[in-house]
DNA sequence: ACCAGCTACCTTGCAATGAAAGGTACTGTT
DNA sequence: AACAGTACCTTTCATTGCAAGGTAGCTGGT
């Protein structure tokens, strides 16, 4: 997979959804979302500033035995909303995707 | 349909199939396309020249009844193999993501 | 004490691409 | 002539992912 361009909000999308189901810290982020798809720190960190800022994420410090302290993001209400929007959106998006490259957007529709 | 971001790179994959599927010409394709995405000529007229240059198409002029005269678009066969690269590489991409933001991350996989 | 390697955080500068806004030009109708 | 519709094109901008680099703490080996 080298196309860059799909991963475009995608990743977003990933973020809210992993941690939604638990608080998650950065590090921890990029290890788990890279076994699915190619990701770096420097994509991770800026994206999670941006969806704090834009009031998504809580965030605390926590002490580790291995390392410097982690940052953990705990998502709002906001975030929820926001995610399951999202995840509505990418359900419509592939679906529309997929009609006009599998009927050549001949299908009938709407 | 507001996420721009979904739209990244897609666009170029919507277009490589419908123009394999027979010529066409900017104008037609921006309607085409825009039943089920929405998208406007300033996103398709840069698009398709520069798959031009990429050499992914060729290109011939034909008149009009209806006004100034339209550049069709053919796929070659080098595009008609990036198509079904990028096709595979969706397809993956697609199933990559749902195994993130439906089980999580942790499904076992290779 | 020192160093390597890992964990964990962060930033700057860059490339790609979609969109808005604007421009050109032809045809047919009024 | 004026206008609407078709059809082409460009410039400028925002967004976002990445490479590269930087800071700092902990662990284990020598």
């Amino acid at each position: 997979m080298e196309n860059i361009q799909f991963k475009k909000g995608v990743l977003e999308l990933c973020v809210l959804v992993l941690v939604g189901q638990q608080d998650l810290y950065g590090y921890e982020l990029v290890n788990n979302i890279s076994k699915y798809i190619e990701i770096s720190e420097g994509t991770i960190y800026p994206l999670l500033r941006r969806l704090t800022k834009e009031g998504y994420f809580t965030t605390y410090l926590a002490e580790s035995h291995e390392g410097p302290p982690r940052k953990y993001y705990r998502l709002t209400e906001g975030g929820q909303r926001y995610r399951d929007d999202l995840m509505r959106e990418w359900d419509v998006f592939v679906g529309r995707v997929n009609s006009v490259i599998f009927q050549g957007g001949r299908h009938e529709q709407g």
